[in-house]
DNA sequence: GCTTTGTTGTTGCATAAGCAACAAAAACGC
DNA sequence: GCGTTTTTGTTGCTTATGCAACAACAAAGC
């Protein structure tokens, strides 16, 4: 159901009439290279993650680093999504080959003088994606708000568990490693792993590295 | 620049046109009233609070509240701007009187059979409103993700002091009570004050109750 | 007016979790 | 192949912060 390019439902034909309306260019970037820092693109830009992963970082003023955003194929990024705040700066970062679509975002937001009739497809395309940007930065605030890291892991295996294919016998595989996940629910990685191990001795979950299974907790209430 | 009414740009006649095309409707809400729950409202429906402040919060299977989002008017809000997960409850409750705006999803991801001519430009301000939206959770998870109390309270201060209007001596007033403050920010209100009180005494920050000023601070580098 | 509710402010205590430091295994680069 | 880097896994110590419990004050309701 997820849209991942802004392009669907546009016939090549199409395509052609609106190629020189909304000035799209693709760029590909390799592993460890910075895509773009906010503040230096062109405000008017949006940029669409095609294909690859990235990652959105802010540095904070003590040069702490923090990783906001996984991006993957069909999410967008750009300054009209994070605001630029003094002291912190953010960056994109690929973490694989990448493949990026930077659009016109003036283009988006005014009229089209030669009313291209795909332009409304496009924004409703980008909409969409807005949109599912929003959801996942909502279920990230849902899991930083977790006062506790057994909480926020177990959350987000619960998340994980209804995303992630799982085995016959109920196992699946997060797809980021454990420093990064500790870096996503913003908790110390040693103290995570200390959890992890208390709840597997509980029983709560089990696994190991980054395959996990989560058994269902047993009715708690009045 | 903010844009807060999704059908700026668009005329009384226009507005006609448009209206049986949307389906859009309005509902008024008074002070603590649920405006949804996600779950229970068509999920494809948008709504736009345009006026009044509500808050989004998701109750966890433990029964913890958790203040995610403050809606102020322009802002949308709806399942497609978050992913109603397992184990969590996402709910809009009205702290002011609002007056939500429910607006048709569908009809803005498909084409419009009726080709009307300002469908493109209520898109693209439901777009702008959403990529705002973006910038609003971007920001709650900068904050969050800072990992002292300290850092956020001065992250969040050093934020409202660019949104907030100043008085003649660089004090301005939060627009949230500091019990909010602390839900949104994650932490121990009693905890979070003792923190505030730490930091007027080192000469940080002044001020009393919700109005603050930052002193600031001196360079700290190589 | 009075009562109730919410906000600001404070402190003592217990502990969850950060930090530092390490080792083994796996993955990667060449 | 072999060296380097990353990931997973572990533990001891320390402290930031959550929790509980309180009091004074302000605001809202009647």
């Amino acid at each position: 159901m997820r849209i991942t390019n802004v392009f669907s439902q546009i016939s090549k034909e199409s395509m052609e009439k609106i190629l020189p309306c909304f000035k799209p260019y693709w760029k590909e970037y390799s592993h460890g290279e910075t895509i773009l820092t906010y503040g230096t693109s062109a405000p008017s830009q949006v940029e669409i993650l095609e294909s690859g992963k990235a990652r959105l970082e802010i540095l904070n003023e003590d040069g702490d680093v923090f990783l906001i955003e996984h991006l993957e194929a069909g999410d967008v990024f750009g300054e009209p999504f994070s605001l630029p705040l003094e002291k912190f700066v953010y960056t994109v970062t690929a973490e694989e080959d990448c493949r990026v679509l930077f659009m016109n975002y003036n283009h988006i937001i005014k009229p089209c003088a030669n009313l291209c009739e795909h332009h409304s497809q496009i924004i409703s395309n980008l909409f969409i994606m807005a949109a599912q940007k929003s959801q996942g930065l909502a279920l990230h605030i849902s899991l930083l708000h977790q006062s506790t890291i057994r909480n926020k892991v177990l959350s987000y295996l619960s998340y994980a568990s209804t995303v992630c294919k799982k085995n016959a016998d109920g196992y699946f595989t997060i797809p980021m490693s454990l420093v990064a996940l500790a870096e996503y629910l913003s908790v110390d990685r040693s103290a995570m792993m200390r959890e992890i191990k208390a709840m597997k001795a509980e029983g709560l979950i089990d696994g190991n590295k980054r395959e996990f299974k989560v058994f269902e907790s047993e009715f708690i209430g009045h």
